[in-house]
DNA sequence: TCTTGACTCTATAGTTACTATAGAGTTTAA
DNA sequence: TTAAACTCTATAGTAACTATAGAGTCAAGA
């Protein structure tokens, strides 16, 4: 399978993959005799672990560790447990977080009753004056 | 003021106000004799200004936007309305997707039962698997 | 007055996770 | 054979910072 062909069925960009390759996050894959990358199943399928953890809003960094606690399949998987709660954390602080600006910025916007010139715009001001 | 009280006062550090200075969300100040940049409160409130839209989480071109209609009085304010509105509606996006991805991460948390073995883990087994 | 530490400067590069593009080579189907 | 699609490497750019090197300035204390 070229590049190519990988890109369309893993959902993810060229770019990205040769990205990923030159991270070590996907190992080398072999070369056509045009020096195409030529990539096997095993890769395939590291590359759809990789973006279902993507998708999951994991940063590469993670992904990174959960491959490494994968090639190992003796080692303990409390860190895999560990990481996707600490994540799982992260999220619910950004929940709260976005949450929190939703309501300001519903606030925000109540601050413009009607259609007005800027000096006299009631966003800008609250954006204007010290809390 | 110099640029370190600045920073201070603002919760901004020196870095980024240079590189807003070089973006030109802020006006180039003027210098002491020894080449230090001198604030006046104009800049200060203007730089305060951008921190509370950072704070609301806005771009810095919607920030540039919004500068630029505060800097002229006589323009309608229609278009203050539209920015925040629209803000509104990506943060209400991201609320929603975080929300899902808090559900998914449940979800996949669930999938490990025990201290296992890499082998065993149900994480990773989920994250192998196609859906 | 001298010294020294704090502050400031510009230039440059790095972070994260991509994304685009240039110029060149390879492949494939008509 | 030809031309379009594909692929390659290298480089730079995106957004919004952040860090650092090496040099200059300032201010307080000895």
């Amino acid at each position: 399978m070229k590049i190519g062909e990988l890109a369309r069925r893993s959902g993810c960009s060229i770019q990205t993959i040769r990205y990923y390759e030159k991270l070590k996050l996907l190992p080398i894959p072999s070369r056509s005799e045009g020096n195409f990358r030529l990539y096997d199943i095993k890769i395939f399928e590291q590359l759809k672990f990789i973006k279902r953890c993507k998708d999951l809003d994991l940063t590469l960094d993670e992904i990174r560790k959960l491959l490494s606690i994968k090639s190992e399949p003796n080692q303990e998987c409390d860190d895999v447990n560990r990481l996707i709660e600490r994540h799982l954390e992260r999220v619910e602080f950004k929940i709260a977080e976005f949450r929190q600006l939703r309501a300001q910025l519903i606030s925000l916007r109540q601050a413009c009753s009607e259609n007005n010139k800027a000096v006299d715009c009631g966003i800008l001001k609250q954006l204007t004056k010290d809390s």
